[in-house]
Parts: C-alpha cells; structure tokens; sequence
DNA sequence: TATGGTTCCTGTAGCGGCTACAGGAGCAAG
DNA sequence: CTTGCTCCTGTAGCCGCTACAGGAACCATA
C-alpha cells in the first residue's frame, strides 16, 4: 500500500487531482492508514492511470467516467465503447475543421499586414462586421 | 440612440455578454437613459463587434482587449499587431498538431476494436499505461 | 385604464476540469 | 530538537461566458 504522492507518480495524475477525482466520485474513495492518511494498491493506481489515458486521449471527463465504468463491468461492453470513441473522434474532426478555418482567416489578415500601408490593414478588417 | 437588446442583434454579442464586458472592464460603460437602461451608439456597437471578431478568429480575451486598444489608439501599431496575430496562428497550429495526433490515436484504437475479440481491445489498451 | 407580453435591471451561481493556496498535523532523518 | 517533507481539509480562483431569480419599466391592445 503506498501513499498518495506516489500513486501520483505513478499514475502521472498530480495529488490536488487524484483528490478532486476522489470529491467528485470519479474514483472510489481509498482506504485510510491509521493516521488517516489515503493509501492506494495497484487497482486504484489502474484506475487513476485508466482515466488519465482517457483524458490524454481528450475524452470529456463524462466520457472517462463511462469508460471507466465499462472496463470495470464484467461484460466489455465494445459496442458502447466504440460508440463513445467515434462520437468522440468525430468531434476531434470537426475541432481540427474549424481551426483550419481559423488557421486561414488569420493567414489572410497577417499576409495582409506585410504590405507597409498607413493604416493598419488586420486592424482595419477587424473592424469590418461580416 | 439603442437599447442593448438591439446592440446585441446589431454587434452579433448576447445581451448578457456585453454585460459581462461591461462589467469586466472590456468595454467603455455606455451611457445611461433617464430610465436607468444602457443607450449605446454606433461606436460602441462597432467596439463590440470587434471583440466578437477578434473571438470569433479564436483569441483569447486578453489578446481582443490589445487589439481593441490598439484599434483605438492613434497611432495604428501594426507591428504589435502582427506579433499578436502570428502568435496566435502558431498557438492554432500547435493546436491542429496535437490533435491530428488524438486522431491517429482514436483512429488506431477504434480500428482495434473492429476485431471481433470477447475482450474489448480498446478498453485493454487504455489499461495498457505509457 | 387595465392587462399582458416584452425588455430591461442587478446580483449571484454554475459550467469543466482542474489548480493554487491557507493553515495545520504528522513523520523521518540528522 | 529541529528541519523539511509529505499529507490533511477546506476554500477560492482560472476562462468566458451562461443561466437563473426577482423585480421594474415599457409598449400595444382591449
């Protein structure tokens, strides 16, 4: 049984989080050691690791959550899984979509900027209401 | 002379938006009528789209405030402007690389889950800890 | 004049997902 | 015995809004 600095460590989820997690029953709470301090085994080390990955991979803390509660069933439900997974890939496509937007909008206002007028011209087509 | 609902349909800013900005120091405080409610004129409606604008190309707040500023001091600083802007792109494009690499993420562990295993690959890989 | 629907006002709380304290207790090493 | 580390609880802050609650005033119609 280790103590909650290193189940962070190991985890890679800092303490103020593992205890976020653990207020908003995210994660069950630990067992206390005699002076009241959390101890954490090796599920509880998965589990913290289990919805970092989720969150390294962008899933919504909902999604996590779900995950989570899905790889502790006993029966894996894929399907469910696969669900939530393209749902979330396809939001991911359409967030890099629409900063492809972005990214050219700005393209344009700064290739704009280059030309040495008097007046500055991204300024100027800021204040242009589309 | 307009009333805020009318500012808000013109400059394209809910209502409680403008308030906000009002409240936070972003925007001038309009003038007031004899009845209490908030007059706005055409300069602070064109003040208000162009923080929409600077939103709407995705900077964050504390940038549209420098560029409003900027738009409005006398002399048009257009270096600081595009020292703004080509930060901004490159934080966009940053972002569009981090998440073409959630996407091969998501792509590879969906694919896996398309096996028909009893277990769930995709579960099992996010067990897997990197 | 009464009524009803719309707009406006202030103030406060909530969202997500943490992060950063404050203020204190315990524990191990030198 | 002191120093420094870890841990505890509880609260507030981050960003950029958004959503109320509870009330006042305006306008159009009957």
């Amino acid at each position: 049984m280790i103590a909650i600095g290193e189940a962070a460590r190991l985890s890679g989820v800092s303490i103020e989080t593992i205890r976020y997690y653990e207020r908003e029953g995210i994660v069950a709470r630990p067992a206390r050691a005699l002076n009241g301090r959390r101890t954490y085994g090796a599920a509880e080390v998965a589990d913290l690791t289990f919805i970092r990955r989720c969150r390294d991979l962008g899933f919504p803390m909902v999604d996590a959550r779900t995950l989570l509660a899905l790889s502790h069933g006993r029966e894996e439900n894929c399907d469910r899984v696969r669900d939530l997974s393209s749902r979330h890939l396809a939001a991911v496509r359409d967030r890099i979509a629409e900063l492809r937007r972005l990214e050219a909008a700005l393209e344009e206002l700064t290739g704009n900027c280059a030309s040495g007028s008097p007046l500055c011209p991204m300024l100027d087509d800021l204040r242009k209401a589309p």
